[in-house]
DNA sequence: GTAATCGATTACCTCAAAGTAACCAAGGGG
DNA sequence: CCCCTTGGTTACTTTGAGGTAATCGATTAC
């Protein structure tokens, strides 16, 4: 659960101004987490700041296993992005919901969503290209003779 | 270098709307790739227009090792967000610069780096916190005597 | 002659993240 | 009596991303 690159490494790195392109700077981990691979759908999911039960998280970000589902929101509270609602109760409820912290993440992450959904086809036909020249070049030349 | 998940895994989700949320969307990598360890840094590094030489990426990008900077870039190239331009002399001249696409992934990864580097200290103080509170809870309850 | 430069590639290894499957308690519904 | 529910935990396995070290070829600088 905790991290290695939790603490900072260069201790005369501490009061530095953050730089993410330094090896010694915390923010790293910070940006990290935030890109962990379930994250930015978790967040996405919690962005109306509408509270949300875990099933209903595991329903809606699909694909995510309990088990991993669990760790992220673990590590998310950890870092002070969310807050988890125990209801005691049977069956149990567990409420999760943004911070103002989390909150704050939700238009940086957004972006970076709307950005995939908007591009993922001329993506799509960038790999198709690169894939088609990378094969040509291999396999043959334009006169169908084999390189020199 | 080619990826599992480049293809759709359900032939019917081919033109829905993309949706990152869901399991088939192809969204899901294009996600994934800009959020790869390394790729925010390096576009950090790209995002002002002028070319970079490999090497001065690998400065900068402070960690990082030649063999997954060129598989970063590689994959990036691949994706159409950065064009890589040989130039043949002694020692060889690699220079990498953004595509306009590339270009377009700056304004919101940018954010994203921002908002780490101005809240790592919020969430360095966040996990201290907890795990402090963890701790207590673990090991004495309020009046020195160990929970029922 | 030999060291350094640049932009890689290769083989190999490591380790953390993620996946899988089983199990839990405490009740309610059939 | 058995199974369903919720929100997990545990133990185990897999994967793949990433790291390390050596090497390359062609040339210039020392």
């Amino acid at each position: 659960m905790t991290d290695v690159m939790d603490q900072t490494v260069n201790p005369n790195a501490a009061q530095l101004p953050a730089d993410v392109l330094n090896q010694d700077c915390p923010s790293r981990t910070v940006l990290r987490h935030l890109t962990d691979r379930w994250a930015p759908m978790i967040l996405t999911v919690l962005a109306p700041g509408q509270p949300v039960r875990f099933t209903e998280l595991r329903r809606t970000v699909q694909g995510v296993s309990p088990k991993v589902l669990t760790e992220t929101l673990r590590s998310m509270e950890r870092d002070g992005l969310v807050t988890r609602r125990v209801t005691p109760s049977v069956p149990p409820r567990v409420d999760y919901l943004l911070t103002d912290l989390g909150a704050s993440t939700v238009e940086p992450l957004a972006a970076l969503r709307r950005w995939a959904e908007a591009n993922v086809g001329e993506v799509q036909r960038n790999r198709r290209r690169y894939d088609r020249e990378q094969a040509e070049g291999l396999i043959a030349s334009p006169c169908g003779q084999a390189p020199p």
